[in-house]
DNA sequence: AGATCCCCGTCATACGTATTACCGAATGCG
DNA sequence: CGCATTCGGTAATACGTATGACGGGGATCT
């Protein structure tokens, strides 16, 4: 009732005047050799004059496969997953998938009766950012991992978060600062935690390094509220290690806050590059994720184990990106004070 | 091949020392009056220990339905359609429907083999901020349109941006500012050329009122350069009025690099009210469009659609957001400025 | 000319589900 | 006790496609 019926292949086949499964082989391109071309092409044009499209559904009921992948993300809010989906998307295209992207159902305001989503009809599964436990859902559904960790079986494409991190700290180290703050992210995802060790392992290691912590939400306010915490604590940090790009402009607020110039008086980093690095004055020094190459590497890893193979799992690294939020401790800075 | 054969109702009927009838008026929840308790009690059991799942394929195509809307989008990289997909998949959940996402296949990277996407397992369509000429698509399939303007039959839910844009001029015309930059977004968007529309309007119509323009692709540098050429051009304006959010970010570099003080010096407007307009220093004034809101209205314009009835086109305002980037222009006579 | 082969197509079927029509047995009623 | 009614469940079918098994007729070969 919803939708008006569309024509079926039987229409064409009597339109074209054959029957149902000659118009079948020669829309599926079976045909060389069992049809005459004079028929193909007759076929062809009584689909076109109809506007015949195969009913998905029967299709995919008959084939066994949806050549259609899910990607799941926590969150489509976030930068960060749009150019995932791109790159996914590039792959996938060129075998001839297409992918469909949905959310995880923690909103407590879908109904619980699906699974996830509401969708069983896919051949696979590409999880992006999620806790490993969680993946208990995709026992009978192919699956890749993305920026989850370790998958316990299920193969992952993962980013080198703690080189990425440890570059970050070296670059800072080597300027001079021995007084480290890391404004965490308050999310227990595999990629924080790897941030949060490679950096305190990194300041331990270094001569005279201490590090103070504090955690807060993904969001502007709660960030600035988590650095202001670290700042007017007795030895500040000389500089804000942030979780993430979002986190360093609430590190910025707070920097503004309380009158000090960054980076002249106080250095901030952020992570994963996104577009607001630049946008920010001045602009972030932070670590670019390739996030687009984690959605294609995803892809192939996911089409490979479609074809039976078992995908080795995968490290992207990131890359230090310095720009002008990072400087030489104290009044060392070469620019004047502001304010 | 790719898929290890998942069990069949009919596995499960076996299970269950019931017919395959049986089973399926248990799990649809048919069942009352037509099966003793106890009988449904075993197949559930059964269903259950097999961990059957319904073959959606085979569902679907029983029922001609799929409980699925497409969402597109133009694409998944701007901040914008996060929100508009959260919207629309809430509404949809309540009444048992799924959403997919997917972007314009124009990326020429795709084999045009395939129509849009890869699926026409879909009940309906919401196409958001597309021309309106592209929607020739649609007419087999049930859509509404998003943020695309008049729509040519097809129903449709928009932003009132035209509003919102004379809402930002009349608050700058109120602060006493009479010389108008317009950094517009160089995109054949409905919704561009309303705003655009809309300030050309306002502008003229206020005493004295004078509006120079140019235009920028939607990204930081870009629009850094177009609001140079505006801000370097003879009698520049006092205020530029961007597009969006991101392209006021690119004003902003401009400004600095200008030495002008926003909005001390000069004032900046944005739009949409994404994330970055309060990450950026001074805050910014924007409009806030309802991207939520307007996912959440098409979805149930769609559902109406899908059931029979015919939507009226709605518009949602927006809202004029006045942060720290307005105020009333420079102390006059303020023109020699060093480049 | 008769047998053979090949070219062009058609028939029939299966995929897994939802639903309608049907049916035997048990029960209620007069 | 005979008949109708309800209960509890099954058989059959259709959705639209893809494909393996099958076959008819014309041309070729001997």
């Amino acid at each position: 009732m919803p939708a008006i019926s569309r024509p079926t292949s039987k229409d064409v086949a009597q339109e074209a005047g054959v029957s149902q499964s000659t118009v079948s082989l020669v829309l599926g391109g079976k045909w060389t050799g069992r049809v005459s071309p004079a028929t193909a092409r007759s076929v062809r044009d009584a689909a076109e004059r109809l506007g015949y499209r195969p009913n998905q559904a029967a299709r995919n009921l008959r084939l066994g496969t949806t050549r259609t992948v899910l990607l799941m993300v926590p969150t489509l809010t976030a930068p960060f997953f749009g150019p995932v989906y791109t790159g996914a998307a590039r792959v996938a295209a060129r075998h001839g998938f297409g992918v469909v992207v949905s959310t995880w159902p923690d909103d407590a305001e879908g109904p619980a009766e699906s699974p996830f989503g509401s969708d069983e009809a896919i051949d696979g599964v590409l999880a992006s950012s999620i806790a490993a436990d969680a993946l208990g859902r995709f026992r009978e559904t192919p699956a890749v991992m993305l920026d989850s960790g370790p998958g316990g079986g299920v193969p992952t494409v993962d980013f080198g978060v703690a080189d990425g991190m440890r570059a970050i700290a070296g670059h800072l180290g080597a300027l001079g600062h021995r007084r480290f703050g890391h404004v965490a992210a308050g999310v227990d995802q595999w990629t924080f935690r790897a941030r949060a060790e490679a950096l305190a392992g990194t300041v331990a290691a270094l001569p005279g390094g201490v590090l103070s912590r504090d955690t807060c939400a993904i969001d502007v306010t709660s960030a600035k509220d988590a650095a202001l915490r670290l700042l007017t604590a007795p030895g500040p940090p000389t500089v804000l290690v942030c979780d993430d790009d979002l986190i360093a402009a609430g590190a910025y607020k707070a920097a503004r806050a309380l009158g000090l110039d960054v980076p002249g008086d106080l250095s901030i980093t952020g992570f994963d590059d996104v577009l607001l690095a630049t946008a920010l004055e001045p602009e972030l020094t932070t670590v670019r994720l390739p996030a687009e190459e984690l959605g294609a590497q995803g892809m192939t890893a996911l089409l490979d184990l479609l074809a039976g193979e078992r995908p080795e799992p995968r490290v992207l690294p990131g890359e230090l990106v310095v720009r002008e939020s990072t400087a030489p401790p104290g009044e060392g800075g070469d620019k004047g004070r502001r304010v």
